[in-house]
DNA sequence: GCCAACGTTGGC
DNA sequence: GCCAACGTTGGC
């Protein structure tokens, strides 16, 4: 079972809006890495929700693969900001996967920590000016996150 | 195939 | 608003 890390800027999805969907499509991932690292994900691993260009940025939840392949139907939409006018329905371009909420932190883990924790080669998350929005977490470093989580009030 | 210009992500 | 990193595009 792996584990990844998926980020979203909250002001467009947040932890908050998946909490009430409960299921998502994570659509709209137009970045070759980040669409085959989402590809190589199994049903029922865990993905931490991570909040990007926000204040404080860190990882604020959890969330379980429950389909992966899944046509982005964005890619065909003329009037989406994700519309790609190479893809067509014949020969579709995009996929992702459909996750589920699992838990939102009581507090943030936020980056400054993270940063303290690990280092650039364990965990490219805390490499400078990194830019993927899908990435692996690796075993070890998910154990030690899974450790961080702040304790409920 | 090379590479300069440009665009995007995201931290600060 | 600035900048680092790096992917994409297009001229040749």
């Amino acid at each position: 079972m792996a584990t990844w890390l998926m980020k979203s800027e909250p002001s467009a999805y947040s932890i908050s809006d998946l909490a009430r969907e409960t299921i998502t499509l994570w659509d709209g991932i137009r970045n070759y890495q980040a669409r085959n690292h989402m590809r190589t994900m199994q049903p029922g691993e865990l993905v931490f929700f991570y909040h990007s260009n926000a204040r404080p940025t860190g990882i604020v939840g959890e969330m379980e693969v429950i389909e992966t392949g899944v046509i982005d139907p964005s890619q065909f939409d003329t009037t989406s900001p994700y519309f790609d006018p190479a893809s067509s329905p014949e020969r579709p371009r995009w996929d992702c996967a459909r996750l589920r909420h699992r838990r939102t932190y009581p507090g943030i883990i936020d980056l400054p920590t993270l940063r303290e924790t690990f280092t650039p080669e364990e965990f490219i998350l805390v490499r400078r000016g990194n830019r993927l929005s899908v990435l692996p977490v690796p075993d070890s470093v998910a154990e030690r996150i899974l450790a961080m989580i702040p304790a409920g009030a």
